[in-house]
RNA sequence: CGGGGCGUGGCGCAGCCUGGUAGCGCGCGUGUUUUGGGUACACGAGGCCGCCGGUUCGAGUCCGGCCGCCCCGACCA
């Protein structure tokens, strides 16, 4: 992308609403603008973001054995009503009437859609286990709306339902989530810790959510460092596959053994037991959370199976939920320092930024085009014409992994510079060896 | 929903108490200058002062109502 031809409104000065630093370099990289309080438009670089979190959670839920649907955004109250949920919700819910008077609404969460078209289609245990998500608008009517796209009314969520013949069936799916999230969390340069949780309105009996660690959340947590050592993307006997029970179990006593807590749940006691050296303490942000449910829904949906004697059996539910458009907020929470934002690799707009310090300079023009056309669609070329203090300002604030600078005086002898956003380390190299660090 | 605050060129703000021709900084446009970490100067464009009503000779300023946005609390991905 050219940066001089490009809507990418970056701001100097810090718009009044905005009081988190991830709203904020939000506005000021120009990833988003607001449309109304808890409504956002995501712009050209914020929407790359977004799309690459997008793409990140698809992967594992797609490892882990999961399938992508697209559920509908509106639903007919009819559904809500079947459940129990319809009056139950209150006025977080958005409620649509449609021109035939019918009550709609524009969906919160879908257990229910989802258990009516599994009823509608799913006949037979040998059909299951079913894991389904999809990635979809919601829209929750949140009395305050705040942080930017942290809290908004309509943001984008992962929400994915699981359907198993009896209870231990339902908890393997439910470790087979847990560990696609820890996955998922890591790959995104991201410090998770699962914890245990009240199930909430959506209701069940077995839940976590799932903090990660940045110095702006929201509440304390306490933790053991065990949750910091563990490499969940690991191979051979370290690692953990989706597909082996016995891995599962040994995960998941990983997860529930070592002392987790938010401060409301704090427990000086056992915090007290865990060895001191490896008690950590800091702030964090709630990115997921997952439940199982058992038959809340397929019972009163009435949605059963047959089961293997001929008679209906009523599946066991979970689901699972992860805030897409919030982790765009909580990376940066995260990731950022005074300058602006700092990309993990693996969902950064851009891999790399060309800062052309001397446009029209003929040698600066060539050379820049040359590492262009070799990037192509990974890299944001600074053409702009603008001074060079402006255009380092705005790549730190966009927070590229790197930053491939080409001056005048370097042009001449055939060099680059090569900045690392995170850290800042900076090195003359050629223009290959640049490419090459860069991963081109 | 309870409590608090704020709406004035694109952004950040002053002006309101004490009514009398709408200002500052940044940004934007043109020109000159400068050029390796937000260059300097000059000129210029841009505002029914959130909306509606009232008081007044006269309202950004006073009064009433409404709308919007932000912060704290309860709730959530």
């Amino acid at each position: 992308m050219r940066l001089s031809h490009s809507f990418v409104p970056t701001i100097k000065e810090t718009p009044s609403e905005a009081q988190i630093a991830s709203h904020r370099l939000m506005l000021r990289a120009g990833l988003v603008r607001q449309t109304s309080a808890g409504i956002y438009a995501w712009l050209p670089v914020g929407f790359r973001v977004l799309k690459n979190i997008e793409r990140v959670v698809r992967e594992e839920q797609d490892a882990a054995g999961a399938q992508e649907i697209l559920m509908p955004t509106i639903q007919p109250a009819e559904l809500w009503r079947e459940s129990g949920r319809y009056d139950g919700y209150g006025k977080e819910m958005l409620r649509i009437v449609d021109r035939h008077d019918r009550e709609m609404l524009y969906g919160p969460t879908n257990e229910e859609v989802i258990t009516d078209l599994f009823r509608q289609s799913v006949k037979s245990y040998r059909e299951l286990p079913q894991i389904l998500y999809h990635i979809q608008w919601k829209f929750r009517d949140e009395v305050r709306p705040r942080f930017g796209v942290m809290r908004g009314r309509e943001f984008l969520m992962k929400d994915g339902y699981s359907f198993d013949l009896d209870y231990a069936g339902a908890v393997v799916t439910y470790r087979k989530m847990m560990l696609a999230y820890m996955r998922t969390f890591q790959r995104l340069g991201l410090k998770a810790i699962p914890m245990e949780a009240e199930s909430g309105p959506i209701g069940g009996d077995l839940s976590h959510e799932f903090i990660i660690l940045a110095p702006t959340g929201e509440s304390q947590v306490f933790y053991d460092a065990a949750f910091e050592e563990i490499d969940y993307l690991g191979q051979g006997a370290d690692g953990f596959s989706h597909d082996n029970v016995a891995d599962l179990e040994r995960f998941f006593k990983l997860m529930t053994n070592n002392y987790a807590a938010t401060d409301e749940k704090h427990d000086t006691a056992k915090w007290a037991q865990v060895d001191e050296g490896r008690r950590r303490e800091g702030r964090g942000i709630e990115v997921g959370h997952i439940f199982y449910f058992g038959t809340k829904y397929s019972k009163s949906m009435n949605a059963t199976v047959a089961g293997q004697d001929g008679k209906p059996v009523t599946p066991e539910m979970g689901s699972y939920g992860v805030g897409v458009s919030r982790l765009v907020g909580a990376v940066i929470e995260a990731s950022h320092d005074d300058a602006g934002i700092i990309w993990p690799d693996s969902i950064a707009p851009f891999k790399a930024a060309i800062l052309n310090l001397r446009r029209g300079d003929a040698a600066c023009d060539a050379l820049c085009e040359a590492l262009y056309a070799k990037l192509g669609a990974a890299a944001l070329y600074d053409d702009r014409d603008e001074r060079a203090g402006a255009k380092f300002a705005d790549a730190d604030l966009m927070g590229h992994p790197w930053q491939i600078i080409v001056g005048p005086r370097g042009a001449a002898a055939g060099k680059v510079e090569l900045k690392r956003r995170a850290g800042g380390e900076r090195v003359e190299l050629s223009p290959e060896d640049a490419l090459a660090r860069v991963g081109a």
